[in-house]
DNA sequence: GAACGCTTGTGAACGATCGCACAAAGTCTG
DNA sequence: CAGACTTTGTGCGATCGTTCACAAGCGTTC
């Protein structure tokens, strides 16, 4: 996907889903969530695959991966997948998360996060700034960065969040790691260096929008040459016609 | 009489450059930039790839497909390559870029993407908020929901950014569209439809989360059935162990 | 200027992912 | 209960991306 990738050591302890598939889980289990309360409740592969949209093909072989949880000539039934795929991608574990780093960011996703049950749990909003320790977000008190240790010891959180500046992002970084984080979201625009075991994935806004500029230049020299560019909807990139 | 010989000829000259390249170049050109500042005037694909975090034979084959901007024996100059890699990539366009939804996340995005001059000017904050309109933010006037049309046609902006709740974001999408905009980056967690020609590329915070989530599960399980992941080697190398 | 060491650029093998197309397996109808 | 119809699950080839390994090229040294 597009997209962001993120270094992942050790996987086929068990039945080995390819990461590609895992990338998809999450958005296969809103849209059946939303199908769920609409009342829905049987779905094919092909109308599931067009308002997720993706190849019909490839939500099968997805769903394949997690089980035989389809009836052939029926479709899916919408409560029973749910229950399967939010199972697989740890839905109902209520993961402890530590953000670090409470600016308009940091601020967006506790309350993305933290509202909805998606699964999460802000356990400790972390800045260095004093003028926002000991207020409360998202109903959460922001704690100062000393206590981060403290904070996810106390609830053993072993995911975490960097939404910090750049320069203090590797600090942070090291500084979750060797308190047990050991899977992290980073937010800021740097290159972060963790030892094997630790899964970090990068969200970086500027690299987004400047790969939205590229294809735009592209399609600006196409247009000059006289190419013209067909696509569909989801997933990114150009296309390159024959 | 033209051959196939011919036509693979001019696809080089326009975007022979693979999407997966197409990601990496922004990191590239941050790290260059910064090596750029520290007086750095020469670097080596291996000296530059250990910095971006990727492997040094995909990092000169991602350069490779700019051209051949590199010494045999030497390696890159540093003020050259980056100037190469702003080329190909449009950073000097200075992009018009339209924020829709000034919550949290517009904020951020309106404080990264303005502030530091990454090849963007952000040209409109767009907010249905009675209480927001009429604020500046980053520089910028934020402007009713109404007025969308207007703005986008006063700069020309061809890149969107929907900041908005999920429910709002199709509704955004096709007013985006219909004025003119060919680019949209989607931060709602919601599925877009838009026609041919137009791209889009989703950020998913609750989905990067859930991914981690997935990872952080499959460890446990390989944790709890006895599997350790082994290689905690630093050293590079050794890689085929049976 | 020839020999040597270093680094780029790239052909080729490999691996992951995608999408087609179809058999398998179910429902429905008469 | 047989045959028509529907939809899943998947084998297979095509495509895309990564990594290896090495020839080609550059600078330096003797």
């Amino acid at each position: 996907m597009p997209s962001p990738a993120g270094i992942t050591e050790l996987r086929k302890s068990t039945h080995a889903i390819p990461d590609a598939t895992v990338a998809r889980l999450p958005i296969y289990h809103r849209v059946l969530t939303s199908l769920l309360e609409s009342g829905v409740e049987s779905v094919s592969s092909h109308e599931l695959a067009e308002v997720c949209g993706v190849n019909s093909a490839k939500l099968r072989k997805d769903l394949s991966h997690l089980g035989s949880y389809g009836t052939r000539g029926v479709g899916y039934r919408v409560e029973y997948l749910l229950f399967q795929i939010a199972r697989e991608i740890g839905y109902a574990q209520d993961w402890p998360v530590v953000i670090v780093g409470v600016g308009n960011l940091g601020n967006a996703l506790a309350g993305y996060a933290g509202s909805a049950d998606r699964g999460f749990r802000i356990v400790g909003l972390i800045d260095s700034d004093a003028d926002l320790v000991g207020q409360t977000i998202a109903g959460v008190e922001v704690r100062d960065l000393v206590e981060l240790e403290t904070v996810i010891a106390e609830h053993s959180a072993s995911i975490g969040v960097i939404a910090t500046p750049a320069s203090a992002a590797q600090a942070v970084c090291d500084r979750l790691v060797a308190s047990g984080v050991t899977s992290i979201l980073n937010f800021a625009p740097s290159v972060l260096t963790v030892p094997q075991g630790v899964d970090v994935r990068k969200v970086d806004l500027g690299t987004e929008l400047q790969i939205l500029a590229f294809h735009q230049q592209q399609r600006a020299e196409g247009l000059r040459t006289g190419k013209t560019s067909k696509r569909t909807s989801p997933s990114p990139a150009l296309e390159n016609i024959s």
